[in-house]
DNA sequence: CAGTGAGCGAGCTTCCGCTTGACTT
């Protein structure tokens, strides 16, 4: 408890409830002795039916959630009644927007709070001015908008709950879907068929460099591109033997002024992308340094849509930059939020203290500050001012044109800060053009024609989906990252690298009049760390988007964000917009066809004549030989890493089988070798010992050797390595240990094995029984 | 951490958004 609770419960009058615990001790230090301010840590109830299998709704009868409270908040709350009872007024602070404005009416509720000295207040900055000015004007609880959040709440586990169980009977138990998860996961599978679907088509680019002398009698070099494309390698030849007969000029010199603008301030979703670019962090990562951050006072809250920085941020900013840069590299600017569905109930993301150039932490900690710094201090700073050049070279007799076009950064501006990042790998960074004007007569150094390869659409990674869906509308900055955690969960994608293709390619030379071929090699399509489908993300996918279109949509969310705008600007009835759309989704759950989905049917084992499917099985995809209806058991199998149901044959499906687990791989002494797979992974079965197998050895190709050293290894590590009566000195996989009879002992650090005596083993014995040996708490899954 | 284990089948699973949990030596 805190040591002056006495105090504060002495003289507050007044309870503020605010949602993070940050912002409440901030708060609660602006406000004084009157004032109690506590934090609710988000909502304190949600609808019943989390391992209940119910769906926690009165579908019969409008609608009707079932609230509980959430059990973990069971002492917050406790706490929150008794501080509320005391209190004359209880402020309802929660975030201005849908879920905010839902949290308060949830509190009332739950807290039992009487009208007349319940306050609903709100403010956009925590400033001591704006928290005064919000108790200066409290309002009611709005009702339509929380009203518009029930309709959210509720359609969300109508879609969860309905739709999961349809998939647990058609494909496997615990699959999951979802209004955004399945969007997600369908993203992922689209653009994987757009790659695989990708038909790369190849031309030959030229690029000449050219010398000459320009006005100032200075050599110049000019870096060219055709600004045409040859289909065939007969029509690049032909024009590289012509070029070396030509004539070339200068035709042309454009010079362009422009302007570079900062981005904005970081939101959740454009942190995540550029701290994936620029640090290499995962979604995950980036969302658990900035809450370590936030936590420490460092910066803003982690959680937000908004560019919008407070009018004192842009003062601060100002100095600061004025300091570092100079008056001339300042400007100040306001930002408007574009993201579709965004609500504005907080800040962007910034440092709370725009003069800390630099903090204390964790590496990782100072890495993003310092990112979240550049970027905020760059969105107060002036454009920069840049010159485009674009050089044209014609070649007489020719309707081509060479082109080289540079750029010069006249006035760097807020790149002296910072820059953004691109997941674009096409975009060069344009280079400085040598001083030449129109007329001048040139010289070809160099002419290369090189045939490259169009590329595929890129795959997703964490963030450049979490771009998407915001663009989308679907998702919350709240939940970015764990919906990107489910979706792998389920095992529906998977982050994983993709082997490229080895591409010869042609690339033709004119030097010194000299035509050159040479054939090379490069790598085409290889990608690290991407967001993968599985099979049982495709099959699931591919199922819901038949039978669930309209929820699969990708503007789903965004009609159903229209409705719920319409029913917070009172315009519309919630119980209404949920059974609209709850009727006509119930009946095609009905309609869907009992039964699992069909397998794949890859042919017929000559062998056996039993019929060969390719499936998704309890646990993944797998082959079946034999059919289920027929009196014999089928036998299955799983698929190899690499291997898909989609696209494996009936001879790699029927090779499975060959040393499919569990099989007897040969005799020892007279005695069966029989390997298996089991609870914990591989395993060799010999004389009614187990063995498990490691890692580097596949199972399927283990050979007898290789089985008898594991065999002796097993029997080393069996024989004590000192004994002492019913004490014995064991090796472990961790170093050496005591037993006896079936309790092990663990041996203190630094003990020396060999030296080791009875006495010593039976003191640690003593010792360590004195002390629980497990800890009774375990981490949740 | 914990020194295991041989594949039945009953009963379980699930949504999206808010927010941070903490029973320790």
């Amino acid at each position: 408890m805190r040591p002056f609770s006495e105090k504060i419960e002495r003289m507050s009058k007044n309870l503020v409830i605010v949602e993070s615990p940050e912002k409440a001790r901030t708060i609660e230090h602006f406000l004084g002795n009157e004032y109690h301010v506590l934090p609710s840590k988000g909502h304190v109830r949600d609808i019943e039916g989390v391992g209940k299998n119910s769906m926690g709704i009165d579908l019969q009868h409008g609608y009707e959630p079932n609230y509980v409270m959430e059990e973990s908040k069971a002492r917050l709350i406790q706490t929150l009644r008794s501080e509320a009872q005391k209190a004359d007024t209880v402020w309802l602070a929660s975030d201005e927007d849908r879920e905010g404005e839902a949290i308060a009416w949830h509190l009332k509720e739950v807290l039992n709070l009487p009208e007349e000295k319940t306050k609903r207040i709100v403010f956009h900055e925590i400033t001591k001015t704006a928290i005064l000015n919000a108790i200066e004007h409290p309002r009611d609880i709005d009702y339509n908008l929380v009203n518009a959040q029930q309709a959210r709440r509720v359609m969300d586990r109508i879609v969860g709950f309905e739709l999961s169980p349809v998939l647990w009977r058609k494909i496997t138990t615990g699959l999951s879907a979802g209004r955004v998860q399945s969007v997600a996961v369908r993203l992922i599978v689209e653009r994987e068929r757009e790659i695989e679907g990708f038909k790369t088509s190849a031309a030959y680019r030229v690029a000449a460099d050219f010398i000459g002398k320009n006005a100032q009698g200075e050599e110049v070099l000019i870096k060219t591109e055709l600004n045409h494309r040859f289909a065939t390698k007969e029509e690049a030849q032909a024009f590289l033997e012509e070029f070396g007969k030509m004539s070339y000029s200068v035709r042309d010199v454009q010079r362009k002024p422009g302007t570079k603008s900062p981005a904005p301030p970081f939101t959740t979703s454009t942190l995540q992308q550029e701290a994936a670019r620029k640090l290499r962090f995962p979604v995950a990562k980036t969302m658990r340094v900035a809450q370590s951050l936030y936590e420490a006072g460092k910066i803003t809250y982690m959680r937000t849509d908004s560019v919008n920085l407070s009018s004192l941020a842009i003062a601060t900013a100002r100095e600061e930059v004025v300091d570092l840069y100079g008056t001339n590299y300042h400007k100040a600017r306001n930002f408007k939020t574009s993201s579709k569905g965004a609500q504005e109930a907080h800040e962007a993301i910034r440092p709370t203290y725009l003069s800390h150039r630099t903090i204390t932490g964790t590496t990782d900690e100072k890495n993003l500050y310092e990112l979240i710094w550049k970027r905020a201090i760059a969105s107060q700073m002036a454009d920069a001012k840049v010159e485009t050049t674009r050089v044209e070279v014609a070649c007489e007799g020719s309707p081509y044109l060479f082109v080289a076009s540079g750029e010069v950064v006249l006035f760097d501006g807020f790149m002296r800060a910072y820059v953004q990042s691109t997941d674009d790998e096409n975009v060069q960074s344009a280079h400085l053009l040598p001083q030449v004007e129109a007329g001048l007569q040139l010289k070809a150094k160099e002419i290369v024609a090189q045939e490259t390869y169009s590329k595929a659409p890129q795959r997703y990674t964490e963030a450049s989906l979490v771009k998407k869906m915001e663009e989308l509308g679907i998702g919350r900055p709240s939940t970015y990252a764990t919906i990107i955690e489910t979706i792998q969960q389920r095992h529906y994608v998977e982050r994983g690298n993709v082997q490229g293709k080895k591409q010869e390619y042609n690339v033709l030379t004119l030097k010194n009049g000299k035509l050159t071929d040479k054939q090379k090699t490069e790598i085409l399509g290889a990608d690290m760390g991407k967001l993968l489908p599985t099979d049982l993300g495709r099959a699931t996918n591919d199922y819901l988007v038949d039978e669930f279109p309209a929820i699969l949509n990708y503007d789903f969310t965004a009609k159903a964000e229209e409705d719920f705008d319409k029913i917070a600007d009172g315009k519309a009835n919630w119980v209404k917009v949920v059974d609209k759309f709850y009727k006509p989704f119930h009946k095609m759950v009905e309609g869907v066809n009992p039964g699992k989905l069909e397998s794949r049917l890859l042919g017929t084992d000559p062998a056996t004549g039993k019929p060969v499917y390719a499936k998704i099985g309890k646990t993944g995809p797998l082959i079946q030989l034999g059919s289920t209806e027929s009196d014999e058991k089928p036998r299955f199998t799983s698929l190899q890493k690499g291997q898909s149901i989609y696209t494996i044959t009936l001879e790699e499906a029927l090779q499975l089988f060959e040393h499919a687990l569990p099989y007897v791989l040969g005799e020892k002494d007279g005695k069966e070798i029989t390997i298996g797979k089991g609870k914990f992974g591989p395993y060799v079965r010999y004389d009614g010992e187990f063995v498990s197998i490691p890692k580097g050895i596949d199972p399927q190709h283990i050979t007898i050797e290789e089985v008898e050293e594991l065999l002796n290894q097993k029997a080393d590590a069996a024989t004590p390595l000192l004994e002492f009566g019913d004490i014995r000195v064991m090796n472990g996989r961790y170093g050496a240990y005591l037993k006896v009879g079936d309790a092990n002992y663990k041996l203190p650090r630094g003990t020396k094995v060999d030296t080791l005596t009875k006495e010593q083993c039976e003191e640690i014995i003593k010792n360590s029984e004195n002390s629980p040996k497990k800890s009774s708490f375990r981490r949740k899954k």
